[in-house]
DNA sequence: TAGATTGTTAATCGATTAACAATC
DNA sequence: TAGATTGTTAATCGATTAACAATC
């Protein structure tokens, strides 16, 4: 990946390469905003207010923006088509990613009703489950109607599909072993739901979504809370 | 919170204010593998080897846990028992923290369902839809059966279990409303999967899960995959 | 021109990393 | 004592922020 930059020393700007990886994390964010104001009929938009409905500082907000271009125009504010048409370029969203779900439990069956993935050019390609129960159940998607696949046709239907997404809603226990086939199989982007730590080759990009992890960071603050309001009792009884 | 800070100038250490987010985000992955290692009958364990286990640096861990105090010995490694308590009651995990899930679709349903909210000493207390199909429906949790209740009873649910996490599975129209109520109930810990920006005062701490901008941040970088090998073959061909 | 707002700069802050002295 | 491993230090890196010159 540092070759294509080496390879093109002209360019000036980041110009797609390089965005910080807490700029790309934002700008989702953005572009949903910015979707729903153009819904709304907004044409234009100041990075103030944007940012405000973003809920991030305007200046987080411009400087992300200047890492895509210079698409603003300075007393007037951002045209909300053109941000959004060059957020959803710069994140890949004008192509279509073919997503592969592995394990077809509650939460994989959340998932797959979930409407984000159709408005934003993800295709769900495949549902895989080794449950014989659960294998071959009929789920509904948004468009199309999928058939659950049981564990052995992983491999078959990543390349079929061509998925480059994969997603992993297995219990823990089963998913290194989901992920290895995932990768086997020539996935490179996997999302994991799985409360476990995977191991992947450099050249996988793993993000892991991870309900405890959340929860006990909440529970942190709760108890700081605590701890700092009984402090303080103490001290006001002294 | 700064105040209990001032008053007590006497620490030396962190003493558990003062932990890096970057930290406290960490924490509950050590502490779960650290738990595991344990039911494998693992008494000690090097910083290099659980570092490995938690998919993180060595120097890293080692910095991470000296904010909780020097629970390790030197020549010999750390004692999975010793440090794992140590990390569960840095995150508050030694009491039990009662939680409202609002929103009982399939989302909602799969929460329910996740096992790792009991073994961590959280425990769903209320369960509330809007939608007339869903309320009253009983719902198998871990333990205990709970039985959908209706929005209206959001306000005498939150008081009577005295509840500090409210888990946020609405629609994304639904969900800054829903937030409100929660925190004019009295809840000042919020976990968000609805893909909507909450404005909460500064006081809450709130979390937000976002499917689509996980996914969304994959799409970038496996676009910027085909872009460098394109670029790549290119330059190859020429 | 005057007012508004962007894009960029430079300072600050927080997190990561590597190296090593302390010490079991 | 010799080998192993922690806890800490100092350097580096990346992200955030505030201020403002550029410019519509």
């Amino acid at each position: 990946m540092s070759l294509s930059r080496q390879l093109s020393p002209s360019r000036t700007r980041d110009d797609g390469r390089g965005i910080p990886d807490a700029t790309v994390a934002r700008l989702p964010v953005y572009h949903r905003v910015l979707r729903a104001l153009g819904d709304e009929g907004v044409h234009t938009i100041s990075s103030d207010h944007l940012a405000q409905s973003c809920g991030v500082s305007p200046a987080k907000l411009r400087k992300d923006l200047s890492h895509l271009g210079s698409y603003g125009t300075r007393g007037v504010g951002y045209d909300v088509a053109l941000l959004s048409y060059h957020i959803s370029r710069e994140l890949g969203l004008s192509q279509p990613w073919g997503v592969v779900i592995v394990g077809v439990g509650n939460l994989g069956q959340a998932l797959v009703s979930y409407r984000g993935f159709a408005s934003r050019g993800f295709e769900i390609v495949g549902l895989l489950d080794s449950h014989p129960d659960v294998v071959g159940k009929r789920i509904a998607a948004t468009g199309v109607d999928l058939i659950v696949a049981p564990m052995a046709e992983l491999e078959t239907m990543v390349r079929e599909s061509g998925a480059s997404i994969g997603v992993i809603a297995t219990p823990a226990d089963a998913a290194q072993k989901v992920c290895d086939r995932l990768v086997d199989a020539g996935v490179r982007s996997i999302l994991n739901f799985a409360p476990a730590v995977l191991v992947v080759p450099d050249e996988v990009e793993i993000r892991k979504v991870d309900l405890a992890v959340e929860l006990q960071i909440l529970a942190f603050h709760e108890q700081r809370r605590v701890d700092d309001s009984s402090h303080l009792a103490q001290v006001m009884n002294a």
